[in-house]
DNA sequence: GTTGTTTCGGAGAATTTTATCCGAAATCAT
DNA sequence: ATGATTTCGGATAAAATTCTCCGAAACAAC
């Protein structure tokens, strides 16, 4: 039901970069900010999705992320076999090794279709979708700012 | 998608109660064994459904738990509901911790739909029904043997 | 009562996931 | 060149999950 943070973080910030404009990097500094999550953490994660040919990334001064040609057009499961490891969407729901139509556990029958999905609607979902929904303001992709709920606090 | 571990071993080991005749206790030790998964842990996760009100547990000789009345009719959400925490099924997909139709991130609206179906199964699928399933052995509550792979170690 | 069995409950170890830190390399501006 | 900035890569720490151990309490049989 759920996916691992690494997972969330890694959406989330394709998202944010998504609905920058094209080509010029993002600072991971600025990601993190915004999407207020641990710099440290994610600059890890976005390492991992350079390596998974998802972004380019620039070193120095006018450094940062930006994504790769035609990365927008990555669905979400593409991204989630990145960051869950592949066969996330195979795994047993009773967490048996070997769950198949041949030799399945009872939840199984009535696993797939759901599952199938799943799997549709993530394979649907695009980056660019996703921030273009972002960008009509109908649609959030972090929490409100908690300053709505704390006093301000001065420095 | 995935369930914890100790998720799933508590519906495993339910489910296989289930299947064995009412009322006549079942030693921690054969589940965990049937199962094959770790009896100290198992015993743990026994406890928490004891106190979760679903299991009896005897001590001594002819000790062991069984199901409380009537238990064979809860359903799966209740029983995840207890392991996973309250909420599991309504947690935001990319990780917002607040996620309603008022304000949502934006897979909200095609993952809202979805989500129903899982909860609608959860919900349908009782420990009575999952455990005849096992029993016509047309499904399987445990992988296959390692015997079947692996040479036959004596002792 | 004594013995053997089984769960209970608490403490703690091992593993995985999440998060932090820091020196080094790359890049740009001066 | 020098300095400022930013990612890279490795080591490490913290937290959560999974798993183990052990003494105590409850219970049955003798």
């Amino acid at each position: 039901m759920i996916l691992s943070r690494t997972s969330q973080y890694a959406v989330q910030a394709l998202i944010f970069i998504a609905t920058r404009p094209p080509g010029e990097p993002v600072l991971n500094r600025e990601i993190a900010s915004y999407l207020d999550v641990p710099p440290a953490y994610l600059a890890k994660i976005m390492q991992s999705l350079c390596k998974g040919s998802l972004l380019y990334s620039f070193r120095g001064r006018l450094g940062g992320f930006c994504l790769r040609e035609g990365a927008e057009k990555t669905d979400l499961m593409k991204i989630l076999l990145l960051t869950e490891g592949a066969g996330f969407t195979q795994d047993c729901v009773l967490g048996l090794k070997v769950c198949s139509d041949a030799t399945a556990c009872p939840m199984h029958a009535k696993w797939v279709p759901i599952k199938k999905k799943v799997v549709s609607l993530l394979t649907d979902q695009t980056l660019e979708k996703l921030a273009r929904a972002v960008q009509t303001g109908k649609y959030r992709l972090t929490d409100l700012p908690a300053s709505l709920f704390a006093p301000v606090r001065r420095t």
